[in-house]
DNA sequence: CATGAATGAGTTTTCATTCAT
DNA sequence: CATGAATGAAAACTCATTCAT
């Protein structure tokens, strides 16, 4: 386990030993406090470490925050992308295809994950989930919930439309989400570590992903595979 | 899909402690530490919780790993699937088609993932592959590797013979990954903490996978999105 | 025996900050402390706490004490009562019994006890002489010591009178005056803290510690205990 | 403030560096725990000087009280002397005059006093009544309420045999009382840090307590105070 | 004068690790 | 082999003190 890469540089500092911030200093101290709890976990993470990278003491984390478990909790909301109108809007716009609705939706949210410090949080709630269940189900609720409404809109429309063919809906909706969680898991965890670079390239990874649900999602000529039985109960 | 099964009652365990074999032990140990890593994440794990769930005491680990850390390795090592040789033979059949194929090779990672332990796995590498590197690319090289080798294999040969179309093979690959990698990761962090019961079945997420997979990969008659430009560098 | 007047609330201090005089801070302050000081202890004290009970801010204390140690003399001392000349004076007091002096004294420093504010300083000194010994030693040189000088006085005329019989004097003399230590210690540490009400009542307490005090010094027709024999060495 | 006095002589112990002393240890804890919150109260006391004098580490205090507060209490419980149905026993003694009963009572808590360990607790108790309400109750009830049980006894006793003259008597009882607690505090407070040993002879001191609340309960040939108008409500 | 944000030394608390039994 | 009491380094947390405003 290596150390932390040192606090931002002393020397590059200009400012007085201390200033009086009580404004800026929350989002300063959340945004180090990200990038600790998304290196460490909840429990590696140390709080000195924090307050090194966020260039304040660490008796300066307990003016803000009452103890580690406040931090953390304020760190996630913080960064939890609390509305996702946009998408339920989306989901509502006349005048434009399914299948370009969808598009629209799946980058859209691809772009919102292309963002460091957002794109840390589903790794984050994952990894913590048991230690903070409340935070589990806040992010369900807030974040996933939602999507998954602008999503399912989107999907009952094309199938009204003869857009898109009829799938169990709940399970095809998890299906077209998992590659960009994992994409985003996969950046923050095993990616920065493997000897020689990815062969997955962003972009195409988004192209590809959006015309294979594209194609599943069109309605077949035949049978996709004729005379198997399928087992759901 | 249910709630993950609680943690093995110690005041259950009715074994006298003379009939343990001291080559189970090691297992024992290992299942103990795979529970309590999964639920609490490295750092946040007490040895005291491993030993009390395993039914030994705190030395006792000392005689079979030498400190916190190589105990995790060998955890992860332990349950990560070691060789995955089957999906290799698997995808050398002959006499069969490479739909088929490929619905055999999703099906049988499912299964395995479907097994409480080993499904934990993912989960544990992605939360702690900052802290230990070297299992990340351990599990990169001995899992992830051999199972796109196979996955690559089968599809190359479904191109070769028509029966799937040309996709940008990588980025392919872990589209038709994610979603099982998601759904263990689900299972051991959010879902055991929601209050109402997820709508999602497995054995219907697993079907609806399959048939998405295989309906992306047919060959289209049409291009998939006219007059789209793509842009991948 | 009422609860304790609890302390001043800050939200009710009505007076715009401007009004308050510089020369009224200090008492203010030293008035915060005591009850701080008393509530917890000197270690237990916050400073925060105290200045917000006197309703200034932290910084502010700094400009009138050098440190907590310094503010904790200021606060005992103040409220020492600095001069027991009263006392002396009494004690020479032509023309009165020597009974009726020492009623007069007892009352005295009763009523004294009675002042919530002073009552506290006993308890103060016997918590913290450990930590303040020199604190100790003053309030046994400011106010124990003349306090006893004026009590032996008034008993040694007594006897020379022959209205008070003979008995040691410095054990009679802490014996007189323990009643009315105690009473203080009480009030300010377990008594608030009882949940019935206590069946001691002040007043009568006063007059039943007068009535023995005197009836114990009254010329006795025998001796005290015949046939005794008193040990000491 | 000074140092605390430095933990028993290390090289005088020959005992290996730790032992299994399960049984031994909670009273060795308790004790050294005892000399430092005398000492510096309950905040001023540190952990490690408790773990110190009791020749143990730091951790060890954690593995038989789960924290500071709880070494507290259980430091002023285990001393606290628990039953005093000696002295109730006593109380219903036959055959024996209320003086005597009495005077048995006054010397018995003296003795108790007496002892280095118990003593200490009264000062205790009032000292941190205000941190610990629960505690200054449990001593109000075991010790306080239990001995005033035995005396009252004894008064009455004495008042319907007509040795004592009747006088409020809860008043009278914490009058009587009184000298012994203040000794007791006093001791552990000022007495060990004035410059001139104290004139007070405990021998001496208990003698004229005795002959001095046996004079003043002995029935009066004239009204104490006569024509004296007495104030009680 | 007064403020209160910021500091950091000092304490409490935790827990991986050791080792006599 | 197994135990679990004991340790002590490391981390969380507190609060007296400072000082730019």
């Amino acid at each position: 386990m290596s150390a932390l890469p040192s606090p931002p540089d002393p020397a590059a500092r200009t400012e007085p030993r201390w200033q009086r911030r009580k404004d800026a200093r929350p989002a300063e101290l959340l945004t180090a406090a990200l990038e600790v709890f998304t290196e460490r976990g909840f429990a590696g993470a140390r709080l000195e470490d924090i307050a090194a990278r966020a260039g304040v003491s660490k008796g300066t984390l307990y003016l803000y925050y009452a103890n580690k478990e406040e931090l953390f909790k304020a760190t996630v909301r913080e960064h939890v992308v609390p509305s996702l109108t946009a998408a339920e809007d989306l989901a509502r716009t006349e005048g434009v295809s399914a299948s370009q609705l969808l598009e629209w939706l799946l980058r859209g949210w691809f772009e919102r994950l292309g963002d460091a410090k957002v794109s840390a949080i589903p790794k984050l709630i994952i990894s913590e989930a048991r230690n903070f269940p409340e935070l589990a189900r806040f992010y369900d609720t807030e974040v996933v919930s939602r999507f998954r409404k602008a999503h399912r809109m989107i999907l009952e429309r094309g199938v009204a439309t003869g857009e898109f063919r009829a799938l169990p809906i709940e399970e095809a909706m998890m299906i077209m989400a998992a590659p960009m969680m994992l994409m985003s898991m996969w950046r923050h965890s095993i990616l920065p570590h493997l000897e020689q670079p990815s062969v997955i390239n962003p972009a195409r990874f988004l192209d590809t992903q959006i015309d294979m649900v594209l194609a599943a999602l069109r309605p077949q000529p035949l049978p996709p595979i004729p005379g198997k039985k399928v087992n759901h109960p």
